[in-house]
DNA sequence: AAATATCGCAACCGCCAATAT
DNA sequence: AATATTGGCGGTTGCGATATT
């Protein structure tokens, strides 16, 4: 099937929204609502397709949306929640009251994907100097771990063995061979992995019916991270979303988060 | 002061899943 | 069941503002 167009290039505007526009756009919904957003330009007499309607309502003139700088808290929460989540800007604008997806989207390009990327140079400078004072003396574990988790970037980043602690705890780590190196970042087993004290409970939880009540137990979207033999379905009855916030909060409860 | 580079953000594009017919 | 339509999402681009040379 093709495709129609999602607007007809012809005659309809594009670009910048002028005041005007936006204040026909905001008394038409206000007054009528949006319930078709391909006839609503039409019907308020805007030239924009649907489309160019919607973005423009959801993420700038909707009431509700939060204007100005991000806090710190709201940084903090949007790289937690990128590492468990990756890209999935509208999960974690979600989780981000009066925020939009486009908003975080650019700040994570702007702003915070190039701090933890220093923050990454920070930490391999510190570890090539551990290295270097405590070779002498005996040979280190080489740690790796990552603070981008599941997304487009990988960065592998050696830690020294105390930092290690802290760090793997809330990452995907698995020791092995003297050393703890994290999973290749990308696939459903590189997601995060929270202590056997964690995974135990939630069996507990799922085994009894728990304290918890339904809406809030924690649930496996993907069948690779279910326990092998714990009869999990993978068709989840709840999304994948409700899934990593749950494990989000739970986990972090218990653990530290890596200092950014 | 002018030219150039970089940054920040709004808006657009294409794809896909859900829904309607 | 097949096809058409719509809404939503993530990636990317364009452009004005600001900083640097």
């Amino acid at each position: 099937m093709v495709r129609a167009p999602c607007c007809e290039k012809m005659g309809l505007k594009r670009g910048p929204w002028t005041a005007e526009e936006d204040q026909i756009l905001t008394n038409y919904i206000q007054l009528y609502g949006h319930g078709n957003w391909r006839a609503l330009p039409k019907l308020a007499g805007l030239l924009r397709c649907g489309k160019s309607c919607r973005l423009r309502w959801t993420n700038y003139l909707r009431p509700d949306i939060k204007r100005g700088n991000f806090t710190k808290e709201e940084e903090e929460t949007i790289i937690k929640l990128h590492q468990m989540l990756g890209n999935r800007w509208s999960a974690i604008a979600a989780r981000l009251p009066g925020r939009t997806d486009n908003e975080i989207k650019n700040v994570w390009h702007t702003h915070l994907k190039k701090r933890l990327l220093k923050q990454d140079e920070h930490h391999l400078i510190d570890a090539s100097k551990y290295d270097q004072n405590s070779a002498k003396e005996a040979e280190p574990p080489v740690n790796f771990t990552t603070s981008h988790a599941m997304s487009e970037e990988i960065t592998m980043v050696p830690v020294s063995p105390q930092q290690s602690c802290s760090d793997i705890s809330s990452s995907s780590a698995t020791a092995g061979g003297g050393g703890v190196f994290i999973n290749k970042v990308g696939s459903p087993e590189n997601y995060p992995q929270v202590d056997d004290s964690f995974w135990s409970e939630v069996l507990s939880i799922e085994n009894s019916g728990g304290d918890f009540p339904v809406e809030s137990q924690v649930q496996f979207p993907f069948s690779s991270l279910e326990p092998a033999g714990q009869g999990y379905s993978s068709n989840s009855m709840y999304d994948d979303m409700e899934f990593w916030y749950n494990l989000l909060t739970r986990s972090g409860e218990s653990q530290q988060y890596p200092e950014f």
